[in-house]
RNA sequence: GUGGGUGUAGCUCAAUAGGUUAGAGCACUGGGUUGUGGCCCCAGAGGUCGUCGGUUCAAGUCCGAUCACUCACCCCA
């Protein structure tokens, strides 16, 4: 019979992985709580529309890599492909501005994407989404990034470098688009076949084109940045400034373009050089209308997302793991220290301690072995001898020393270690 | 969706120009005198050589197909 595969591009974590992901989830909530962030959970299907309508219709997330299905009813839904939507449809639906002015919220999760799986991405795949609605000043878009080096500071990550721009707002950036497809109309010939396609579909995308020909003609190109309304470059400008007095070290990237069309004005990325083809760690940006746009309020708003697996990848690079081993180890020997032994392992739990016995009978050799294998700092010696005389022999796994312990003192002596 | 690379034990990899019972290291199990771990020594278990088909007296090895994994393109976290 053949044995069943996981999904393509889904991935299990087994345990000496799981680790990594607690410790970045822990240090993620801790970070988070500390700004004023509370956790959201919402489903991970949703209507296709919240999708084609949040994200844009012709990205292509939406185009080509969502999960989109009819369910028996014929009523079309779809794994969500990205956090922000389906937030933002939870704030709108509970009509969460009626709470505070501000809503800080995060959640934790796996997204879905059908594309061809590599290192760094899969078809799920996790992230720490955050958002905040409610406040356009720009003191907000740099909290934000200050609070996303925060997090990578906490949880050790070095190497990566903080990119932002400034998309403007629909109008000055319909006008811009306009600019910069004469101006590659006019360079028409020289653009790659796809780089000509974008000039239709999504220009801006051009910059992005590792294609060196077009890097050329792009270099000359009319940059957003440059002509920005006059709002959206100094909400920019006073993004930097509180960027400096918080002492984050950014990049300016003018050409820095994101995949979603619900961005607007602050846009950022946190990349690596260190993880192949995969440079993006996390990214986010303001999406001002985007809460009008899935039928809610105009209410602006400012988010992003990390990804997990590529900063566990990342640490994994960096950093020692830590395995999670039991503290105490039960040898015994014979049925009735056996016996005695079992219901032992339970009292010494139920005091907090972790503890892990043998429970096949094995050899007292055997039985060492495996405690080193885990590596606990002590073992508790337990056969007949040691039942005659109502004892256990501690035995201490680094300086080998040994002692006898009444059994009835036991869980109190093993807390004081 | 497109292109490249790789599929042999749980893991990392060997296997002469096709030729008998496919090997090693690590990991695993047991043992090295009565009930004591690490180091060392001995022994053991574990593989339909991804799958299907073809060439051949003979295929892990050659050919084809297929699947899986992987890297890259596209795009993104």
């Amino acid at each position: 019979m053949e044995s069943i595969q996981a999904v393509k591009g889904m991935n299990d974590i087994l345990p000496g992985q799981v680790e990594w992901w607690q410790k970045v989830e822990t240090t993620a909530r801790e970070v988070l709580e500390n700004f004023g962030y509370r956790e959201i959970r919402t489903p991970v299907l949703e209507k296709l529309e919240l999708f084609s309508r949040g994200i844009g219709e012709s990205t292509d997330i939406v185009e080509k890599e969502m999960y989109a299905f009819e369910d028996r009813r014929g009523e079309w839904l779809a794994l969500r492909p990205e956090a922000t939507a389906s937030v933002v449809r939870a704030y709108i639906q509970h009509n969460l501005q009626a709470d505070f002015t501000m809503q800080k919220l995060y959640a934790l999760g796996p997204m879905f994407r059908r594309e061809r799986p590599q290192k760094g991405r899969y078809r799920q795949f996790h992230q720490i989404d955050v958002e905040a609605f409610g406040v356009d000043d720009p003191m907000l878009d740099a909290e934000m990034m200050y609070m996303l080096r925060v997090f990578l500071e906490r949880i050790g990550l070095s190497g990566v470098v903080l990119h932002i721009n400034s998309l403007g707002c629909p109008q000055c950036r319909q006008e811009h688009k306009v600019r910069l497809q004469g101006y590659l109309e006019t360079h028409q010939e020289t653009l790659c076949p796809d780089c000509r396609k974008r000039r239709h579909t999504n220009p801006l995308r051009t910059f992005d084109c590792k294609v060196e020909r077009c890097q050329k003609v792009l270099e000359k190109a009319p940059h957003l940045l440059g002509s920005i309304c006059e709002p959206c470059g100094t909400h920019f400008e006073r993004v930097k400034d509180h960027m400096e007095q918080l002492r984050t070290p950014y990049l300016i990237n003018p050409r820095m373009v994101r995949g979603l069309d619900y961005y607007t004005r602050t846009a950022f990325e946190v990349i690596t050089d260190q993880l192949g083809a995969q440079n993006a760690v996390g990214g986010g940006g303001r999406y001002n209308g985007l809460a009008q746009d899935l039928g809610g309020p105009d209410i602006p708003g400012i988010g992003f997302a990390i990804g997990m697996e590529r900063l566990i990848l990342l640490l994994q690079q960096q950093q020692e793991e830590a395995r999670r081993m039991p503290k105490i180890f039960l040898a015994a020997m014979g049925e009735r220290a056996r016996t005695h032994a079992f219901l032992l392992t339970q009292e010494l739990r139920a005091a907090g301690l972790e503890t892990e016995m043998d429970y096949e009978g094995k050899s007292l050799k055997s039985q060492m072995r495996r405690a080193d294998k885990y590596g606990v700092s002590h073992v508790l010696i337990l056969g007949e001898e040691e039942m005659d005389k109502g004892v256990a022999k501690l035995r201490n796994m680094a300086g080998k020393s040994q002692q006898e312990i009444p059994l009835e003192d036991l869980p109190a002596a093993m807390k004081n270690l």
